[in-house]
DNA sequence: TAATTCATTGAGTAATTACTCAATGAATAT
DNA sequence: ATATTCATTGAGTAATTACTCAATGAATTA
């Protein structure tokens, strides 16, 4: 089983190396070529690993996708312990997990990517995280928790920061992470 | 002098429509077919404009990085102070001038954006925000007015906050604007 | 009015690039 | 040992796309 094993560690490859390059120069800018050549491997052997450029953009997407739906598993919690969950959770991967941490700037990017056909916005996260985050922070208003102000704007700011922190380290893994607690304090009440 | 008057209108026509698109899409995926059309102009006639795509792009560029200098000029500040305006300066073009909003977000992006000639990079920023800021972090964690931390990182999270939150407000208008306050409160010591 | 400038178009071109495919040889199976 | 599978290459193709250019007619100038 020998070749089993070594067909998909190339396919790791190809999938880390378009990662990186897809994050870094945006989807259509990035080459085939490119990819191929981060690799090491022919461009021709690319597509005997992955169909299309597209498809190739897609298999990340699912990895983002599944990878999104367990940091998201943190229903259940008081709304100010959700944010600081959501935080923890998000910036810790970026340090730890270069990989996570790529895919989570993946996924964002991917909603405005354009040239994507309709398969791939299936996979879209639709901003479900601020549409669910903006009821929490109705109720952490209620209980005092989380600052006045509109749930909103609250939300954009707490989820669009994180975003932004998570870009940019993402292309800079050598940069220090900037403490989560630092930006649950955009909502909390103190 | 009309002819002279509706060309510098066109001309600003092709720069709004594809400083747009630019944002939206980016560089490389936005066809100059899609700036001509979204004008309504034939594509041969956006050459007559601009000699090539790329210094529709580098216009923009010029553009952005004129209004960024308005922008710091907030030199002389306490530590506090500067980030508190600066919050405040983005955050309130973001609300009401949207081409300057989706400027700032040219502007960081073209960092990353590849396939620009060496003539465009002179043109970009080096996070000369984040090195000048460092220091100024650090002035306010000896006075009190921010919390500890690295500061690099401090600098980062403000910064990084404020261009997710402009990157997603430029491209969706129609949303509440945060409190800039709030960012703040990414690094003031309370 | 006549001459001239120039905005505008649409068809065409050269270059780029995603993707194909026939050929090869090394690993695996028999 | 022989046959077979399949990873790998590199040359080739069709499609896309940035950019050109000759032609046109409307506005401007003389």
């Amino acid at each position: 089983m020998k070749r089993a094993e070594q067909k998909e560690k190339r396919r790791q490859e190809i999938l880390a190396a378009g990662l990186d390059l897809f994050i870094r120069k945006g989807y259509a800018a990035t080459r085939t070529a490119d990819v191929a050549n981060a690799v090491g491997m022919s461009e021709g052997l690319l597509f005997h690993y992955f169909e299309t450029k597209e498809k190739l953009y897609l298999a990340l997407l699912q990895t983002a996708a599944n990878g999104k739906d367990n940091v998201f598993e943190l229903k259940g919690l008081s709304p100010i312990k959700f944010f600081e969950e959501t935080a923890k959770t998000i910036l810790n991967y970026i340090a730890k997990e270069p990989f996570a941490a790529k895919l989570f700037v993946l996924m964002n990017r991917a909603q405005y990517e354009a040239a994507l056909s309709e398969q791939v916005k299936e996979y879209l996260m639709r901003r479900k995280d601020i549409d669910y985050s903006v009821n929490l922070i109705q109720e952490g208003q209620k209980d005092g928790s989380i600052r006045a102000g509109d749930p909103v704007a609250l939300a954009t700011a707490f989820f669009m920061a994180i975003q932004g922190i998570a870009e940019h380290i993402a292309r800079h893994p050598e940069l220090p992470v900037p403490n989560p607690e630092w930006i649950v304090d955009i909502i909390r009440n103190k």
